[in-house]
DNA sequence: GCCAATTTAGCAGTCCATGCAAAACACCAT
DNA sequence: ATGGTGTTTTGCATGGACTGCTAAATTGGC
């Protein structure tokens, strides 16, 4: 019943096919949304294209969002993860400058599906609201990990302004990559993910000039 | 055909008879979400208790969120106004200040319906997501404020850093707001206010002490 | 009171999503 | 291989949001 977690080793063959099932059902859902829109696409063609009948889709997907959102619970866990096992030097910036690098590492072999797909959800409505509730998570992470760093409580203002700049500054990366090798490279990852770490820490400094946090 | 903008004033009776309709379904949905939830409420079950047709509510709101968020449309454009008629002497964050202070004094009256809607807000899922939506187009509006301000390009970072930082303020005095007079009024909205300012301007300064902003 | 325009209602239909129970399937021990 | 067992898949029925179309009711102006 428990997945002991390692990848790839020891998976009984029902959970292979499983898996098989799912990856399936992602790349003709996918491959339906970038030719007729997401809502253009209906549940059905996407059950009819895998071969699957349409209440099975449901038992691999609570919604047809969650098909073009497939990676995020990892993403989020890997960041948690990258987070939680810092080292003692390392701040939450730190962590996050290292996480988004080894993202960026693995994102580029396969860029253009991803600049497909972030052109979907960025031009679909639905998506774009599914894509900031996810922002959403990724901010609500860093603002506890940064209020740690300060030793303030998990809901005081400051964590919550530096995250959100955090995020904005993301943001900003994926927008990058949208438009990236259309024109020249344009300014590389770091070059945003330092501007906004310059930012946010020139903000930390200028509040350490102030009375300290009160209040939750 | 045309409204004139002039409020309460020469509006033909059939506008007076729509707009106390627009009301009615209004006052019916909201006591039956924070009865019954929003999930738990059908679009019939408003139409009923307001006494139209279910086609016609899709007549007065697209959806049955957009009755929430009834007030969104008039929030922002009074935002967008304060901030096109600042003051030479304005920059946006003095406009975004006064703008917060006006909405305040008018909130005030009626701020156990807000606390009940803003709760409502936070724990349905769809509504939050929906908020999330509402807070991005704040946040692009005051961003193209501050690029001009800072004669930067409207795409470019600091704007966006600036105004994701704002934003997350105006967020937790929503959420101070929520949690105020049942203990004690905790901190004034000034106060919170005012520490998302010197957080964002002093992020600035230490941006200027750098290279300006390269690119779009 | 009548005409013209607008608002409301009714109806049929599409689509997402869910619960339930039967069928198909895979795995295991014998 | 065979039957038992747990899991996956499926079909069927249902509920609910939302839309297009058309007919009826209402309203304002004359």
């Amino acid at each position: 019943m428990y997945d002991r977690g390692v990848p790839g080793v020891s998976l009984g063959l029902r959970e292979r096919k499983k898996q098989r099932t799912r990856d399936l059902i992602i790349r003709t859902a996918m491959e339906l949304f970038l030719a007729r829109g997401f809502d253009g696409t209906t549940v059905a063609e996407i059950a009819e294209g895998a071969d699957i009948s349409p209440r099975t889709f449901f038992g691999y997907f609570a919604s047809k969002e969650d098909v073009v959102f497939h990676d995020h619970d990892e993403l989020v866990a890997s960041l948690v993860e990258r987070i939680r096992e810092r080292a003692a030097s390392e701040d939450a910036f730190d962590a996050l400058r290292a996480w988004v690098h080894a993202l960026d590492a693995e994102a580029a072999l396969e860029s253009s599906q991803q600049r497909a797909r972030r052109r979907l959800i960025r031009d679909t409505p639905a998506l774009s609201a599914r894509d900031r509730g996810n922002a959403a998570r990724i901010e609500e992470i860093l603002a506890e990990a940064v209020a740690q760093d300060l030793g303030v409580a998990r809901h005081s203002l400051r964590p919550h302004l530096v995250s959100a700049a955090a995020v904005a500054g993301l943001d900003a990366i994926a927008r990058l990559r949208d438009t990236a090798d259309e024109d020249q490279p344009s300014r590389s990852v770091d070059d945003v993910l330092d501007e906004a770490l310059v930012f946010l820490q020139g903000g930390l400094a200028a509040l350490r000039r102030l009375p300290p946090d009160r209040e939750a």
